[in-house]
DNA sequence: ATGACCTGTTTAACAGGA
């Protein structure tokens, strides 16, 4: 089964290009990033002509997430737990049937952060801590769980084109990377770094200062594995080719393989 | 030497992204 992690920075600009590459890349669940849209105006009958159950959870202009899976959606939970007063639309959760039982997927749009000065950083480290407690509860259920998305992390110093000029940046600040290794230390696993050594692998590329022409890219898009699914993963990879593509998000698609 | 963009909305400049 495959299952890929794409922030496509807005479904109305990028339609074209996620009809092509869900045809070509044929995975069974998408989980899908930045929709910038209302759930009202999420092309959901499209994506469920193609074969896919739906699941979004979106609000106007910004942030949003969606879920489209092969497979039938047993259970949708929309935000992420622990702030009745957070109404950003970064989380969205199922459970999905697999032939060989249940897999717990999650579409994670973590807050950027920057700037550093301003109220964004602490709401993104909150944020990161109430992720932190959600991920411990879905642990302890000790099943196949993915938490894909894009977490607005780059890991280690390895995973940006020069990391002098991050130093200062939410994406990069030793805190956020804390946080983040927090999460993974509970006893997950990051997909990429599973399957991979190959340093300067990036899943983003700022559309300005001609970022991909010349590879000045991050890798900020994760996949991140309960042991249950660790022990499943046969492969992941980084869809390069789609940010060359007309008219591209700024993201790629990162995409596993899982023996389910 | 430096900067160079894209998206959605309020359709004309903004806000937000990373």
């Amino acid at each position: 089964m495959k299952i890929a992690t794409w922030n496509i920075n807005g479904i109305k600009a990028r339609l074209p290009n996620l009809e092509r590459w869900l045809i070509e890349a044929s995975p069974d669940i998408a989980c899908l990033q930045e929709i910038k849209s209302v759930d009202e105006n999420f092309p959901s009958e499209l994506f469920e002509e193609m074969g896919y159950n739906v699941a979004v959870h979106g609000q106007k202009s910004f942030n949003g997430v969606a879920i489209l899976s092969k497979k039938p959606l047993d259970e949708v939970i929309k935000g992420l737990p622990g702030d009745e007063e957070d109404d950003q639309a970064r989380y969205l959760e199922a459970v999905i049937s697999t032939d060989n039982g249940a897999l717990r997927v999650a579409s994670i749009y973590l807050p950027n952060g920057n700037p550093v000065d301003s109220p964004k950083y602490p709401y993104k480290l909150d944020w990161m801590a109430r992720l932190k407690a959600h991920a411990e509860t879905l642990l302890a259920y000790e099943e196949p769980l993915v938490l894909a998305g894009d977490y607005n992390i780059i890991p280690t110093d390895l995973d940006v084109y020069d990391a002098s000029k991050w130093v200062e940046d939410a994406l990069f600040l030793p805190q956020s990377r804390a946080a983040y290794h927090e999460i993974l230390n509970l006893g997950l696993t990051s997909a990429f770094e599973a399957c991979h050594n190959q340093p300067h692998s990036y899943t983003f590329w700022d559309y300005q200062r001609g970022s991909w022409q010349k590879d000045h890219g991050i890798r900020i898009d994760h996949l991140l594995l309960s042991p249950q699914a660790t022990d499943r993963l046969i492969s992941c990879s980084i869809d390069r080719p789609t940010r060359g593509w007309e008219k591209p998000s700024d993201h790629v698609p990162v995409t596993i393989e899982l023996d389910v």
